[in-house]
DNA sequence: ATCCAAGTGAGAATGATTCTCACGTAAGCC
DNA sequence: GGCTTACGTGAGAATCATTCTCACTTGGAT
């Protein structure tokens, strides 16, 4: 079964020169076919549906923080105790909204400025900080009704 | 030793109802005197200097917990893995600002309410948000240097 | 083809938080 | 003041996401 050239686009993308093994390409496939938010248990099932003997969770754990150093994954939160990564390569300052309901993720620009910009005024300097919303996504709002 | 009646206030006040315990009184008194944010580590540590006997984790953590039941105490972020608490009996909706230095708390307006609103205008129905600004306070910023 | 640093996997370790359960004691009632 | 009982306590075990250890494998440069 040979990759494809797409395939083998991500996969070296979701490394950024790192090695690619069988199960970090694997992983990587994996993560790009999930629609929206996941958690590390849900993509190392995923990925042991098609390997069994490549998704041990340390292996996973390492291949999403490898993405995330890349650039490729994002977290975005967290739901029930279990970190929300999502695939985000966006440049830029910005934050996520997660849909509580099927995973959904949208972008939203830093609504900080001003309550930095305030905040600085008043002597404070403000190093860094985190913003995520959660709610539902159009089509699960749809479907929830009113 | 008698409580004074602003101690005996406090303490009735941080549990809204629930009983006063031994342990409870000194968990909360110990509480209020604290300045800014602190882990529940930190309090029960300040608490056992008073009484070796009535700082025990489990109990530090249910009376936080209760004081934060009875918005006596706040959750403002996490710090090195543990939770930040701090007295914040504020009514309405506002986020916090946390000094890393020293711990100082700051009150900050909910700066979402655009983005919020944006969100809304495209379908998406927000249901819960975080905000947290981590930086220095105008005195260790100070102290810091530019 | 060789080499070796980076990656892997199984399981142990970590560490914050929560639970269990036998015991103690506030608070309401007489 | 005593009685009752549900709520709180403490010690330690349990939970559970995440990280670490270490012997083994392998990608990829030469
Ligand atoms: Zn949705
Ligand atoms: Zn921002
Ligand atoms: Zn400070
Ligand atoms: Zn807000």
């Amino acid at each position: 079964m040979r990759v494809d050239q797409e395939t083998d686009a991500i996969e070296r993308l979701a490394y950024a020169g790192g090695r690619l093994t069988r199960a970090r390409r694997l992983i990587a496939r994996t993560a790009a076919q999930l629609h929206g938010a996941f958690t590390i248990d849900t993509l190392a099932e995923r990925v042991r549906v098609t390997d069994a003997a490549s998704g041990a969770n340390a292996t996973v754990y390492r291949a999403v923080a490898a993405m995330e150093r890349a650039g490729f994954l994002t977290r975005v939160g967290e739901r029930g105790g279990h970190a929300l990564f999502a695939r985000c390569s966006t440049r830029g300052h910005h934050h996520h909204i997660v849909c509580e309901t099927c995973g959904r993720v949208a972008h939203a620009d830093c609504p900080l400025t001003q309550a930095i910009e305030a905040s600085n005024a008043q002597g404070f300097r403000i190093t860094r900080h985190e913003v995520t919303m959660y709610g539902l996504c159009p089509e699960c709002a749809a479907r929830t009704g009113s």
